[in-house]
DNA sequence: CTGAAAGCGCTTACAG
DNA sequence: CTGAAAGCGCTTACAG
């Protein structure tokens, strides 16, 4: 059996000062002479001495904890933020709680600070972090907001305020992917959107009329269908672009979910994916690479989001200065197998 | 500003009690008057208390916490469990920490024992739970009980101790699938195997066999490739699969990511599927109903999966008696469009 | 069946 | 620059 853990009146007799002391060190405190740093370093080194959170938290009513609350999964999206958060918290000392709001739309707002009053029972948690569509739920933020919890949002959203948004130039990484097929020399290029009241919908369709503004390209609304961001909306609207009279060259799903849709409806028409039709998606996501065939799309940076988002809440609970809100990290275009490319001419 | 949340001394004057008493109406012990426990309870609901997990954890050096111990992300896959395993602690008032400890293999001892320690810092876990590879990891499930730990494992492992497991019956849903090819009228079966080293492939294999042998077809080894669970590995084994000479009708491979690289290879080689070839998988993942076309599959209730692997952990944590360490969970053939139909017979 | 006292392991003022 | 005392909000023995 393991003795039980040592405390930090051990580390301290160990290293002949007081516990006081040996706070100071371990929370980075001013005031120590380097030569009572390095013994109680030494100390807590030789015994393994881990601090208690829970004593900690107890007495600064502070968590040092890192919550991240989601809504029912949007699987490999929130699993990859959430390996970045994981990794920003345990690099800094912190650990992750994760909870989960379910149909936040029908709760009351009685309900919703009820299960969010749960989450500081370890102390204030130094941060919450959200992703869409809870990031965009206004009763959720400003409860927390009221509850004194900073708030780190990821990925596109409609509210304007001072916490912390890490993302990606959504509108930007539209345009370029639209461009991409434009440069590929396709001109009739249709686009699904996904769910209307989602600011990521929003942004995407813009990145999709300004590159086909820029190449002097008019815009065919008769092109433009709404797929609801999921496969099946996705399918639906490919077959409707597939039937029309004069079928787009290519389209442009605003997901990657959606855009597999369309390669169904493609494949159920016997249309050949991209000799006769290009198809591109957005988000890189899981099944990105395991259609046939494989689709161009744009990743984003996921993993760092989420690990950013996370460290700027951390400094931010530090009450480091500088530190700005709004952070945007760089997307990629992802070029695989579902684009044709122009015949090449020697 | 909302004014700082009620303590148990608040409960306790307004039920007109000592905190004593709110203590034990809170933790459900027995002895006291059906009266005051419904006055404690008026009282705590009036005044909306939450007990401070910090102060209980730090007297009782019980942690109310469970760790889920995640290796790199095998996606959909843990993320669904996490679900279950979230919604388990919500109902039982625990909180969810998560925590990833990567590359174990590569981990010295000491490092996992000084990863793991860290583990504790809210109190001593109700328990760690434990998906594959790190399921499997000898020194993580070590260094757990060493330290008082309890453990509950989900899907399948190899290891063998009094432990919590929580799984479906692989081999039987393996043969299910097989019989269901067979029934569908194919005999030549290829089968494509995981990972050389987990259970999960000796089990889904043996299950194959099982089905051949009860239709009393002869296994042949020359259909048998391995795919080590992986895209790519479907791709290829399904490439030489369809290179025999006398291809098999139908592949069956131990997982959905396999078959979309079977799928992707008969795509590539302009073989239709399921006219000219059956194809099946393992897990329902999430790419199963976006593949075309359509996966047909088993799949495993993560969900429940985790939910029951929590409940059981935080049952054991309570001494409660009578729980049995190994639980199977009903498995669900999905049939889809991956698989060809005898032709009609009036 | 109920309660007053002690203490979990830290950090927060406060002194020196 | 360092330390002795008090206390965070609960639960654990212990009494009655």
């Amino acid at each position: 059996m393991p003795q039980s853990a040592p405390k930090m009146k051990d580390v301290a007799k160990l290293a002949g000062v007081s516990i006081k002391t040996v706070s100071r060190v371990l929370n980075n405190e001013p005031h120590v002479k380097e030569e009572l740093r390095d013994k109680v370093k030494s100390a807590v080194e030789e015994l393994g001495y881990v601090p208690s959170a829970n004593a900690r938290s107890l007495r600064s009513n502070r968590g040092y904890t890192i919550h991240f609350i989601i809504h029912n999964n949007r699987s490999n999206y929130v699993n990859a933020i959430q390996a970045g958060i994981i990794k920003a918290c345990q690099d800094n000392g912190y650990q992750l709680i994760v909870s989960m709001i379910m149909d936040s739309q029908n709760l009351s707002k009685k309900q919703i600070e009820e299960k969010l009053s749960r989450l500081p029972t370890l102390g204030v948690p130094d941060g919450a972090i959200l992703v869409s569509p809870l990031s965009n739920d206004e009763r959720i933020n400003t409860t927390l907001k009221d509850m004194g919890v900073p708030i780190a949002r990821i990925g596109p959203n409609d509210i304007d305020d001072d916490q912390i948004e890490v993302k990606i130039n959504e509108r930007e990484a539209a345009r370029e992917i639209t461009q991409y097929l434009i440069d590929s020399g396709h001109t009739r290029i249709g686009f699904i959107r996904g769910k209307e009241d989602q600011n990521a919908t929003i942004e995407r369709y813009a990145g999709y009329k300004q590159a086909l503004l820029d190449s002097r390209i008019l815009l065919d609304e008769s092109l433009v269908y709404s797929g609801n961001f999921e496969f099946e909306g996705g399918l639906k609207a490919g077959e409707k672009l597939l039937d029309m009279e004069k079928p787009p060259q290519a389209v442009f799903a605003a997901n990657d979910d959606m855009a597999a849709g369309v390669l169904s409806a493609a494949h159920r028409k016997g249309i050949s994916v991209p000799s006769e039709l290009s198809v591109v998606g957005f988000d890189d996501s899981e099944i990105a690479d395991k259609m046939w065939p494989t689709l161009t799309t744009i990743r984003q940076p996921l993993l760092e989001l989420g690990e950013t988002a996370t460290n700027l809440l951390i400094a931010r609970s530090q009450k480091l200065s500088g530190i700005e809100p709004q952070k945007y990290l760089p997307h990629k275009l992802v070029v695989r197998e579902s684009v044709k490319q122009p015949a090449h001419i020697d």
